[in-house]
DNA sequence: TTGTATGCGTTATCAG
DNA sequence: CTGATAACGCATACAA
């Protein structure tokens, strides 16, 4: 590959003038530009991305790290990302990680000049304190001064109008473990339910963990009765209807399922589910405002859209 | 960040003692290695990737272009790669693309210094010419050198094998578009047709492209009875399920679907199907070496795992 | 308008 | 065994 030096002799000019006319080709003789440009044609020459990050401070490279277990999950957001992010010349380095020293080890791995920032997607783990060039999207407990979460209270809300208003008036909830999200689901549920005088059922409320499919079961075992669900994700949902097969529930028919978290929606998947869903657009967008720092400080929560089946 | 001159100037020691201590420690005194370390955890330094590469001639980077068309399907050997390649310190630049523009777009962009090498996923349109640093899996039509491609033929014989002895004998065949690999799979259906004495029927061939759908609507219209179905991959046998649900034909009852590609087994697939799969790990061990050089040159085709349903 | 010189952080060469 | 010093390729302040 041709370099500056290359360029700069060929075209009869300094590297400084070489390098003046390919960014910002502020006063540059007209004479002096074409015969780099000239020169630039025939070498075929591109700076060197290295180099420009060494005596630049930035390299253009952001950091993404998935997190492995909802990866059906996270992985939906990198085309979307990477559109993003390409349009602003920014290139994404991809990690996984399945665990709070994983996204550590990988920070720290990523964080020696490779990148000028990271994201963090879907780590449904604690996080560590992390630094603030960090940005957290759709993380459970996110620590950071950037992130991007979802309001999860006003989905499990939406949800339950959705499916109240749909004639599905016992709603089971399976939710995730103790912790912050977990209440603000709840919230949402409750509100929700309380809003067309439901009574609330503790029994019709499960954790998805360790498996949500031993929850579903223990919640038909229990004999609660129940013509509404509402899941995490979609890849709950598949489990769930997978169950609920096996007790000869049909969905949606006996029983409607809703989903919290409709991204990732399968092609040529049999039966569409309703959802809450994210815009992946809009939220690549966020995550680069914040990254390239055009955008306030601060938490970022977003509301999602009600997507019927 | 500390630089290497910080930990030179604590450990009062030059620069290249320092650099000497870090990477192989040849030819330095005891008391000079443990003052350098001493400063290297006092400031917590870890060498700048940027300046390694700037000086070492290689970057450590991998770019990993994805094709979006079966995206799906490409984004599941990420992980794979990742991990492989994360053991040998080398990071992953990951972009989409979804022609072969795209892709030659995608490859002018990462090289330009920042990777060493590059890897295409799953491109399922005719690629350009590639430099030889380009390894490519899952392609059709594979013009490259380092390329590691699916036994398209045996994975059909295979398959055709399977349902025969699962007493289907009227076999369709969802195949690719005309091209080197529908020909192969084609080849391999009849192989395995020939081998049970099954005669060919040219009715039960269709197109998936530009539809799958609409081919399978076309099949089920032309009156050709079939009780087994070949579909290319994951996402078509969704689609497939799909369109026959509407025709009630019912999976697996009346209708046996396998696929040629297993890649990207859905979490909770309500109903597991019959198919080719292609080991991640080992591919993502073969296109570690092929990049780094360890492995005799050119193209590699495998054989896939036989998975019942 | 242009060229020179210096810095970016590291590795490698070569004297000492 | 160690320390200066020259690359690596580019950007930029400064001088002309």
């Amino acid at each position: 590959m041709a370099n500056i030096n290359d360029v700069s002799r060929l075209a009869r000019v300094s590297k400084a003038t070489v390098s003046r006319v390919l960014s910002g080709n502020r006063g540059v003789r007209e004479e002096s530009r074409q015969a780099v440009l000239k020169a630039v044609q025939a070498l075929n020459y591109q700076p060197n991305l290295i180099a420009q990050s060494l005596s630049g401070q930035s390299t253009g490279c952001v950091g993404v790290i998935c997190a492995m277990e909802s990866m059906q999950h996270a992985v939906n957001y990198l085309p979307a990302l990477e559109k993003q992010f390409r349009r602003h010349n920014k290139h994404l380095l991809l990690r996984f990680a399945d665990s709070a020293a994983g996204v550590e080890s990988a920070i720290s791995s990523l964080g020696r000049g490779l990148c000028d920032a990271m994201i963090v997607i879907g780590a449904r783990f604690e996080l560590p304190k992390l630094d603030g060039s960090v940005v957290l999207i759709d993380c459970l407990n996110a620590p950071g001064a950037y992130s991007i979460s979802f309001d999860h209270a006003f989905a499990a809300e939406t949800a339950c109008q959705y499916l109240i208003s749909h004639g599905r008036r016992q709603l089971a909830l399976l939710n995730y473990p103790d912790g912050e999200t977990a209440e603000n689901v709840l919230h949402g549920y409750r509100r929700g339910l309380e809003y067309h005088l439901v009574p609330y059922n503790r029994r019709l409320v499960v954790c998805r963990d360790p498996s949500p499919r031993v929850a579903l079961q223990a919640l038909v075992n229990s004999g609660a009765r129940f013509n509404g669900l509402l899941v995490m994700n979609q890849a709950d949902a598949r489990e769930a209807i997978s169950v609920l097969h096996a007790y000869r529930r049909a969905v949606p028919d006996q029983l409607a399922i809703i989903s919290l978290d409709g991204a990732a929606p399968l092609p040529g998947s049999l039966l569409p589910l309703p959802a809450i869903e994210y815009p992946l657009e809009k939220l690549a967008e966020q995550a680069l405002e914040m990254i390239t720092g055009h955008s306030g400080t601060g938490p970022l929560v977003i509301r999602g859209d009600l997507v019927a089946g």
